[in-house]
DNA sequence: ACCTGAACACCGTTCAAGT
DNA sequence: ACCTGAACACCGTTCAAGT
């Protein structure tokens, strides 16, 4: 309950010297805070130098002393975010159910985050926060016996597969509503769909017309299990004496 | 060789009506075609309202009688674009390679038109050519064996995959550049990325300290195919009675 | 019906000037 | 060293006005 928490009009005789000041001194992490604060109300694309700065009370030029272009930003709140995915200790009995763990802890991080997961997507992981997801998961394979050449490979893969299936999900899903509302913009997205679909020329398009039911009615996360799972079992065939 | 092709000054006592007339009158067909010739030579974000526009002779504002919107122009160009990819005909017997076939040659096809997969990526396949390759897809899945559910997730999946990795693959590879070039571009690119990850802490990032070679000399082509096998054997899995 | 100029409300980034 | 206002060169889209 300190006076800088209420705002106080300004005691005659003192002339005000901004009409908003920043609150607090410009900083590296306040300015990716503030970046994914407005990533998650409203996507990506509303996070812009110059609405970060307008959060800050202050001009988008400020920001460069402290960042050295928007894309360095979104590389910074991606590495941020990622520092929230949990992943566990490597066990050489378990690498299989850790791998899918790992993917499904690193899945559920992302789409916590809007359509962060363009950032990552077609970038190399290169901050702290990233290599030591990479790390962990590579120590996992490894412990369980993949051959380093194919742990390597399948990292890329993985990382590329969740990546795209958060980019493929956020899609439908508008996270910033409540449940009851996604559901319904859902339903309102797909509805239309199913009736284009089924309404597509037969002869031309027989097999989507016939299975407009199945295309449509998709689960997310089942899909995502299923190219998981069958990863995983492929990954296995490369380990010598796996059972 | 007709007068329309050699500008000629304007006659005296004729005033030039405009600046710099469209040579042919604007259709959704010649948008499109222009916007790709953009995407080809410069990538998807120099594919603007104003530069697809300029190229044509004229303003921004002209492009809305024919096209609703940016994000319109990018899904007709999207569809335009996988026209090119050919498809073989379902073989009951030889459907594993026929999905490979079909997964290569749409990943050959978007590959060459730079970043337009990052349309595809987290967009549901509505025009007539991508619903045309879905059809395709299905019925050498289908004429598999592979049951309808599976198939349709399967599909999915796949489409996922290759968007994913053209996207990746846009990073590192410049493809308007010659190919003695783009090994140049690759080597300035991957090679202080080998230098960081060597100059990394041993403690913090052991295996990837170890593994720097693995990780960095990472063939595209095999990625992909090392991934694309692993999904077709996990598919053929759900296929009963298959060899 | 098609096309246009002008305007609106935005962008990222730079740079000289201030403290 | 940090911050700023102003400017530059862009955006997508709308709309009244023209043909």
């Amino acid at each position: 309950m300190s006076d800088v928490e209420v705002p106080m009009p300004t005691p005659p005789g003192r002339r005000p010297r901004r009409t908003r000041e920043p609150r607090r001194p410009l900083t590296v992490d306040l300015i990716v805070e503030t970046g994914i604060r407005v990533l998650d109300a409203e996507g990506l694309d509303a996070v812009t130098m110059r609405r970060v700065a307008q959060e800050l009370g202050t001009g988008p030029a400020s920001l460069y002393a402290h960042v050295g272009s928007k894309d360095e930003l979104y590389d910074l709140m991606l590495d941020r975010v990622s520092a929230e995915i949990r992943l566990p200790e490597p066990d050489p009995a378990r690498w299989r159910e850790l791998i899918k763990e790992s993917a499904l802890e690193a899945r559920r991080v992302m789409s916590a985050h809007r359509d962060i997961a363009r950032v990552s997507l077609g970038s190399i992981p290169l901050g702290p926060n990233l290599l030591l997801g990479a790390e962990r998961m590579l120590a996992i394979l490894l412990a369980g016996g993949v051959p380093p050449k194919i742990a390597a490979m399948a990292l890329d893969t993985l990382a590329m597969y969740i990546d795209a299936d958060v980019i493929e999900g956020t899609i439908y899903t508008a996270r910033a509503l409540g449940p009851e509302d996604g559901q319904r913009m859902y339903e309102d997205k797909i509805g239309p769909i199913r009736d284009y679909f089924r309404a597509l020329p037969p002869a031309r398009y027989p097999n989507i017309v016939a299975m407009v039911d199945e295309l449509t009615e998709g689960d997310g996360d089942e899909r995502f299990t299923f190219g998981l799972d069958i990863f995983i079992r492929g990954l296995a065939s490369y380990v010598p004496d796996d059972s």
